[in-house]
DNA sequence: GATTCTGGGTTCTGTTTCAGAACGCACCCT
DNA sequence: AGGGTGCGTTCTGAAACAGAACCCAGAATC
């Protein structure tokens, strides 16, 4: 199988990965939630060439993650922000976060902590469910196959 | 940046990147997840070239993910299983399948739903924080540089 | 006892993708 | 005129990948 075609998949893990499984791409979603929205500073801050970074941020839009906004005429100028869309991409990002400071620690901890806006509380996150509130752990659920 | 410089970033994002952000690997992990051990199973599950599984299955077993374990000698056969660290990335492959599930849905809905073990109840995973079972949202937590 | 099958790889060849660097272009500032 | 900024595109050589073939050990079949 080609990795383009992945988005015919019926795999959810595959879909999602047909829009952000790409080298690059999530790291330049981590820096869209650090606030990052210009060319120049996705790449300095990345250090990717700049053809796949302009090639990474064309696919995003198509996808509906990203969205192109002009914020100067003359010469025009254009940001790239996260949509609605992109913004749902954050339980991603905190998983992969979770995980690499549980098995891949750095000497004295992250860089970058999370904290509650509306108290200044530490956040760690976990799966629950939506309803219930549960904690979900790799042996408390499992997969079933549809019906139909 | 080369992609194998990876791992010696201090973002916990780009750390995790370097041991599952190769392509391929998560689509390993998610048949992992599904009872998936050898080696022709996983071929025939994703299509993908032998050699590249090979490759993929080595790197994640020295990154301790997978563990490759003798299931019978003469001929000598393996499987490989997820270890904790492994299993530690279910939120990583749950949060991909919450996002495509919402934002990129196959028609008649997903092939698979999770539900809980003990009450065969649907599962919505979102993300929680551990301690106050607050929900996060991309809107009601931010990032802070640690001091030092 | 020769052939075929199974499981788990390795090797080969041609195509994609990528890294690194240079270049282009429109505008602004001095 | 010359340099700086922002955002790309175009080149060239290196790495990764797809697809197919091959290999090997043992088990099963003819």
């Amino acid at each position: 199988m080609r990795w383009n075609e992945l988005s015919d998949e019926t795999c959810p893990v595959a879909r999602a990965l047909s829009v952000i499984g790409d080298r690059w791409t999530l790291l330049i979603l981590r820096d869209c939630f650090r606030g990052t929205r210009r060319f120049e500073r996705f790449q300095e801050s990345l250090g990717v060439t700049r053809h796949v970074l302009a090639d990474r941020l064309r696919k995003l839009e198509a996808a509906g993650v990203l969205e192109r906004a002009q914020y100067q005429e003359r010469p025009p100028r254009h940001e790239y922000r996260l949509t609605e869309r992109g913004l749902d991409l954050q339980p991603v990002l905190l998983s992969l976060v979770g995980w690499a400071d549980a098995h891949l620690p750095v000497e004295g901890g992250p860089p970058l902590v999370y904290e509650f806006r509306e108290d200044g509380a530490p956040v760690e996150p976990v799966m629950c469910d939506a309803r219930t509130g549960r904690r979900i752990t790799p042996r408390n659920i499992r997969a079933r196959l549809r019906e139909g």
